[in-house]
DNA sequence: ACCTGAACACCGTTCAAGT
DNA sequence: ACCTGAACACCGTTCAAGT
């Protein structure tokens, strides 16, 4: 009654030990990630969650970032590139949006992609839609195939940059005067004119609109700068 | 004979311990990171060289990412932004690949201060330059403002994609075959034309040549792309 | 008031030894 | 052949207790 002869019983009827594959590895990360952050998806901790020491997972996963890869790669596949509506460049537009939203939700996670780029099926279809839509907006290929790069790479990097203060108090009272705010503020106009004369602007816009702007910016001159060669 | 009065005498005429300072321990740091790189500029280690307590440094600091940060602003006092020669467009490019080439000698950096930015006197500077050169080239002030952050963000992104590999084996051959290289090249031109058609242009070119365009790219977008309101 | 020893709560990765 | 316990070599940060 406690455990079949063919499956290692345990303690009392504890739910059978699955076997450890590369993809159970990657879905219980991507379990934690959801539930605890980037910051609590360790190997030691994921083995706990697996049942087995940390040495193990080493024979599915090279390493630690190799792992977090692999859970970008996962995440990927719930953003929908079909979904978008209107221009090519509107499309392109909402694309790039939807990836970066959903990395926003997750900034360590773009703060490691950036390094351990992912690879995987996902990955390659959001590179793939991004060549189409760039085509359609009339982009050169050569210029499409760096272009896609760039934007990628601004993604990617405009949610790592909110890494770090990902569990931020609630501002206590509105706006949270960050160092640099604090530095610009504080230029005299003697040594950087430009500075002061620009503080306004250097701060302004709400993330949206400046990732919206920035898009466009990037989209604006890959049309028209050409590859060497 | 071993030991003044007024200080604190060690073991045998041990150096005198210099007094804790935030810049004492910048300077520690840098040096750390020259010799052996950011992994080891690490609390602990600063503390020991510093012949106290890991305890002691945090009435000097606020957290590691803090220092970070002034140890990167401490390196841009390294690069001299007025040598640039040539037209405004070619001097802003010579800036930033002087930036970036900093960076790309301590990626890892790169890595940090995407999260962490910089906002010391060295950082400042270089952004008044940026301004200036930006108006130079004819960039409408609101643009340039924005624009700032977009070039800064590109070379910062581009310095931290090599973190990692930091340390990588002198290339047992040649070309080292990255993942994401492998999977374009086994795309299938069926469920991924584009990438099929595109696989030579999408990993074509120097890093050299990559981040010449990029910043081309960028400074065209930037100059054509109006801030919203 | 200022400083810090020691502790808390973790990490990634390797490898000798088991089955 | 495959798997893993235990160890190695570290981390950041806090805080009670000292001077």
């Amino acid at each position: 009654m406690t455990g079949s002869p063919t499956t290692p019983r345990g303690r009392r009827d504890r739910p059978a030990k699955p076997a450890l594959t590369r993809g159970g590895i990657v879905a219980a990360a991507v379990a934690v990630l959801r539930a605890e952050g980037l910051e609590k998806v360790t190997m030691r901790r994921l083995a706990q969650e697996l049942d087995t020491g940390p040495a193990s997972l080493y024979v599915y996963v090279r390493n630690t970032a190799e792992l977090h890869a692999a859970v970008l790669d996962e995440l990927l596949g719930t953003i929908a590139a079909g979904s978008a509506q209107g221009s090519p460049r509107e499309r392109l537009e909402q694309v790039l949006t939807a990836y970066t939203t959903m990395l926003l939700e997750h900034p360590s996670l773009a703060r490691s992609a950036l390094t351990a780029r992912p690879s995987g099926p996902h990955y390659l279809n959001l590179i793939e839609s991004l060549l189409g839509l760039l085509d359609e907006v009339g982009v050169a290929p050569a210029q499409a195939a760096w272009g896609v790069d760039l934007l990628l790479q601004f993604a990617t990097a405009t949610a790592a940059e909110h890494a770090g203060r990902e569990t931020s108090s609630p501002a206590a009272g509105g706006e949270e005067w960050d160092a640099l705010a604090h530095a610009l503020h504080g230029a005299s106009d003697r040594t950087h004119p430009h500075i002061a004369a620009l503080t306004g602007p250097l701060l302004s816009g709400t993330p949206g609109e400046r990732l919206s702007w920035g898009v466009r910016a990037l989209i604006n001159g890959i049309e028209r700068t050409s590859v060497p060669d």
